[in-house]
DNA sequence: TTTTGTGCAAACGCTTTGCATTAAT
DNA sequence: ATTAATGCAAAGCGTTTGCACAAAA
């Protein structure tokens, strides 16, 4: 159980601010390197404890999308993401491009239902370039 | 990249038929010690790299469905998942039950889509009734 | 002044990998 | 006979944690 916390350090304040101005989904690591051009001393394990409690105190979202790594987003607001399988790169998909999916039933399996999402894994466009030129130079072989 | 597998050994031959049999979306290490039954010299190594190369042939399904630990699935057929959030464990739910999602469109944020899939996330009978008597305790304090 | 939160570094847990050996073809 | 695949152990990597110190309240 994760204590909710009752300082709001610089730290919390400045790893809050700058995770709602990035548009990117950081890792821990991305926000940390970030993170550090206005505290050069922070941790990384400071990081991940505010982070911890943030997504407690659902000020954000902690997405858990495969790839080993856990992202982080600070928009709150109601949408979907799409997930590039080559680079793990994470973008938004909002609700009025696939349409709301509210069809998960309370009691499945016996469970109490707390939350879904929809995963769309794909290629970005930076991927799909960089597969394509990858492919012609190997089928000239 | 991944090779594709040229030699059909007993420790793949066993790894795939054991997996297909359990209904449990077992971790590596939850199929490795129900493999050792058959196999006691076997190793976690082996264990990894057949699953990857199964999952890269498309003979089971690799789930990625955060806590830390992937799971796998041996049945390909299509179904959908409801996940503990308490204890990870993975529960089929047929595609009946919530009805096909087809409204995925190709070309999202420029992504080449690939597929997706719905993550439901729940407490399972057991971990709720274990909250429940917890909470009970903690309530008499 | 009190006590939560931080920085640091070590520990952790799952997964991957290098290498000598084994076994499928 | 060839060479892919295994067993073993070590390394890798993201994340968590213990502890002395710093800084909110």
């Amino acid at each position: 159980m994760i204590e909710l916390p009752q300082r709001m350090t610089r730290q919390r304040k400045v790893l809050l601010e700058t995770l709602r101005r990035m548009k990117t989904h950081p890792t821990a690591d991305e926000l940390f390197q970030e993170v550090r051009n206005d505290l050069p001393r922070i941790s990384l394990g400071t990081v991940y404890r505010n982070l911890d409690m943030l997504s407690e105190m659902n000020l954000i979202r902690k997405l858990e999308y495969g790839g080993g790594k856990m992202r982080f987003d600070g928009d709150k607001r109601e949408h979907y993401h799409i997930r590039c399988v080559k680079c793990g790169r994470i973008e938004d998909i909002p609700v009025s491009e696939i349409g709301r999916i509210d069809c998960v039933p309370n009691g499945l399996a016996g469970y109490v239902v707390i939350d879904y999402s929809l995963h769309i894994n794909g290629i970005c466009p930076m991927c799909d370039e960089a597969g394509k030129a990858e492919n012609d130079q190997s089928g000239r072989e």
